[in-house]
DNA sequence: CGCGCTTTGTGAACGTGTGCACAACTGCAT
DNA sequence: ATGCAGTTGTGCACACGTTCACAAAGCGCG
């Protein structure tokens, strides 16, 4: 087996559209479809072409010129580039509205991100089955944690205790977080946090909707997920 | 009153910040600080204080040299460019687990964003209260959009229904929207769409999880909500 | 085998976003 | 008045991201 080498940073830009890419590409597999070019996966993916290929070019030289790129290998590399050859556990902070339905959604599993855990400070809900799920206590955090190696949490509590959510993750070994918090998390160096904020999305749309005075605006901004995971 | 002058465009990463800066500013304000700092805000907006000044610019020449901004007034500023002034009701499309989540949650509407409807397509979920407000037809869509004037649609149905729940509220009347389902819309010109993709959110943090060997790696993007509304 | 068709991979130009650094300005003290 | 400390607003340089355009390369066919 060759020595793997170290691998070349791919920009953040690239690395938030290879997940489109592989869902589209999982798609097309699924049709028994062999062959994808760069103009093909770009309309599906509603993005330039050119823009297609370079990003596949980070990952290597992996298609055929006059041909397009082989769907199932193509996958492979994607898979194997964003880290997603092993499942990636995630435990949820909060087992209220929103924890409730990420712990009952299928979509995470399949997609390698099974929930190892849900718990909460509340001890009523404590007990509570949730998708296959028992909700568990707070304090159990750094025990599901490290039984289950999880790296990546979700905080899902009220905005006021985002914050002590995140630093409870953190100090149980946590090392990414996904915040659906409005809140601003301070987080030790080295650890990746992205946020969703339903707010800002719906906020940011009232700005084009506000803007839309009688002239049909063409083409405000792209579509993909540029944001970074800090540290 | 002087005319309303025609607005500048303001920078599509600069719209993204705004309203980080608006919930800063506003629990600020209800704590009756009266001014502030560039290098304080961006303090607590996680940014660089060279950035807040130039984003602010983009509204005009609000602050005070030697002082700061004062709190309530750029809160006024803000809210007005983004098109704050009034409510934007939503409708939801699907009342699923997501779309009950979403409807049940008191955020949207304490932001500007008030449940105008759900709607399913799903008999047996027609009727149901969530929220306070009951769980309609689809049919009803075009009634709802009209007579509440309802201008962002949500998606929350199935992937496999996103595209046609899309293209009934553009059919409504509907010219915003914000996409839950992981599949990419096809929208005509002139429609916005912000998509969350949690599975996108998860991968991305996979991969830059995935790269943490040995070094801890120190800044790996930013963490702004950068993505355009499409059109 | 050579030719034409197709599609990749990438250099280069352009556009957008970021952050430094500093002049311009404010307010206050003396 | 004048000076000084503090803070804004912005020109500039650089980094990052996007798109064009085209040479290089694979494929199939005669
Ligand atoms: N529900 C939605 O649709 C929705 C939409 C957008 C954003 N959000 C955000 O998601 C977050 C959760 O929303 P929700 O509707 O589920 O709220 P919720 O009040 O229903 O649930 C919050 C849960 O967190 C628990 N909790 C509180 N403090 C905790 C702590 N320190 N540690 C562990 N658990 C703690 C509470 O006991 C509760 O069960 C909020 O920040 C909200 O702003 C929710
Ligand atoms: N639940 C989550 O936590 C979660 C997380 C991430 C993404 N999502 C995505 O959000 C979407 C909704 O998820 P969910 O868990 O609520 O699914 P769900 O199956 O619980 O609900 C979907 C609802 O949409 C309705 N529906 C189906 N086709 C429709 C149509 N054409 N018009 C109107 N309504 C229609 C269904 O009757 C159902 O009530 C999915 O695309 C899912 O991938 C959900």
């Amino acid at each position: 087996m060759p020595v793997e080498r170290v691998r070349r940073r791919i920009p953040e830009a690239t690395v938030a559209r290879l997940p489109i890419y592989l869902r589209i590409l999982g798609e097309r597999a699924s049709e028994e479809v062999e062959c994808i070019s760069s103009e093909g996966l770009a309309e599906l993916a509603g993005v330039n072409a050119a823009k297609v290929r370079k990003d596949l070019s980070y990952l290597g030289s992996y298609g055929t010129r006059g041909v397009g790129y082989e769907v199932a290998f193509l996958v492979y590399q994607i898979r194997r580039e964003l880290g997603l050859t092993h499942d990636w556990p995630v435990v949820i902070v909060g087992a209220g509205n929103l924890g409730q339905a990420l712990a009952g959604y299928n979509g995470f599993g399949e997609r390698g991100f099974p929930v190892a855990g849900i718990v909460d400070i509340e001890p009523a809900k404590v007990g509570s089955v949730i998708g296959g799920v028992r909700v568990r206590h707070i304090d159990d955090l750094p025990q599901i944690v490290q039984s289950r190696r999880v790296s990546i949490g979700v905080v899902a509590t009220p905005p006021t205790s985002a914050q002590d959510a995140a630093e409870r993750l953190v100090r149980a070994g946590v090392t990414s977080i996904l915040n659906f918090a409005p809140v601003v998390l301070a987080v030790p160096r080295g650890i990746s946090v992205r946020k969703v904020d339903l707010a800002v999305e719906l906020q940011i749309l009232s700005y084009y909707e506000q803007r839309r005075v009688g002239v049909g605006l063409q083409a405000v901004g792209s579509n993909d997920s540029t944001r970074g995971a800090s540290a």
